[in-house]
DNA sequence: ATGGCAAGTAGAACTTGA
C-alpha cells in the first residue's frame, strides 16, 4: 500500500499535474493540501475518470484538503472536533484498515506574530486529537504539509533560518509533541542524501540551488513503522513547467 | 539589508504563502 502527500498551491492550476503525477506513480492514496476550492468548484468528475475516489473540504482562495483512494473511503472526518476553525485544513478517512489524516498546519507567518500563535494553538489540539485518533486506531497515518522542519539537517543553510519560522524551537517542540504520541517520521526510518527536501522557494533560483526544507512528513503508528519498507521525496514534479513549489511524499506499506 | 515568485481576488494592487 502506497500512500501520499502533496501542498499542489491550488488544485485549479495543477490539476494536470496531479493527473499525470497518478498516471506515472498509481498510489493508492493521494493527500492533497492547498486546494484554494470551495466544494463546488471541486473537479471530481475528472479525479474519478483517472480511477481514485475522492473526499474534500474546501474554502474560498485559502487552505482546502483533499483525500484521493483507488481504494474505499469510510468514516470520513472534516476538522478537528476539539478545534473550532474557520479555515479547512484538516480531513481523515479509514481506508484498506488504515486511518489517514490528511493535514495542512498553519504557516504562522512569522515569529510571535498573531498567525504563530494561532499555529501553535492549533498544533496543541491537533495533538489532543491524534491521542483520541491512535487510541480509536492503532493504524494511524498522518500526512500533510506540517510547515515545520523537524531538525537542522531538514533545512538548506540552517544559520539563516535558526529561529525563523518553519524551524523555531516552539514549532519544533509541538512536532516533538506528535512524535511523543508514538508517531514516528517515516523518512528517517531510512537513509538519504543529504540535502533532501520537499519544498524549495520559487524566487531565486530555489529548486536550481536546492535551496530547500523538509516541512512535509508522513508520520506512522508503531504498526505502520513495522510495515513501512519506503519512504521518499519525488522531485520530478517540481521540475515541471508551472510547478507547485512542493513535492510529493510517498511512503510504502507492505501488506498486514 | 532587501526583495526576489506564484496564486487568488479583482479587474490595480493587495494578501498570503514558506
Amino acid at each position: 500500500m502506497k500512500l501520499a502527500t502533496w501542498n499542489v498551491n491550488s488544485l485549479n492550476v495543477r490539476l494536470a499535474h496531479v493527473l499525470k503525477w497518478l498516471e506515472e506513480n498509481p498510489v493508492d492514496v493521494l493527500c492533497i493540501q492547498e486546494t484554494k476550492l470551495t466544494d463546488d468548484k471541486f473537479p471530481t468528475a475528472a479525479i474519478e475518470a483517472a480511477g481514485y475516489q475522492v473526499v474534500f473540504s474546501g474554502q474560498k482562495t485559502y487552505n482546502g484538503v483533499a483525500i484521493l483512494s483507488r481504494l474505499p473511503i469510510e468514516d470520513v472526518v472534516k476538522n478537528n472536533p476539539r478545534y473550532e476553525d474557520a479555515q479547512q485544513r484538516i480531513l481523515a478517512a479509514t481506508i484498506g484498515g488504515v486511518r489517514v489524516v490528511c493535514a495542512y498546519v498553519p504557516n504562522g507567518q512569522a515569529v510571535d506574530t498573531e498567525k504563530y500563535i494561532y499555529k501553535l494553538g492549533w498544533l496543541q489540539s491537533f495533538r489532543d486529537w491524534l491521542a483520541d485518533e491512535l487510541a480509536k486506531h492503532p493504524n494511524l497515518a498522518v500526512l500533510g504539509d506540517y510547515n515545520i522542519a523537524p531538525e537542522d539537517r531538514d533545512v538548506h543553510d540552517p544559520a539563516a533560518w535558526e529561529g525563523q519560522v518553519l524551524c523555531s524551537d516552539k514549532e519544533r517542540a509541538a512536532l516533538q509533541a506528535l512524535f511523543d504520541l508514538g508517531l514516528q517520521d517515516s523518512f528517517r526510518l531510512f537513509e538519504h542524501p543529504e540535502k533532501t527536501f520537499s519544498w524549495w522557494d520559487y524566487r531565486m533560483l530555489g529548486f536550481q540551488k536546492n535551496k530547500g526544507l523538509r516541512i512535509d512528513h508522513i508520520l506512522l503508528s508503531a504498526p505502520l513503522v513495522a510495515r513501512c519498507e519506503a519512504c521518499i521525496i519525488d522531485r520530478a514534479p517540481r521540475k515541471w513547467e508551472q510547478p507547485s513549489d512542493h513535492a510529493p511524499v510517498i511512503a510504502t506499506l507492505v501488506p498486514a
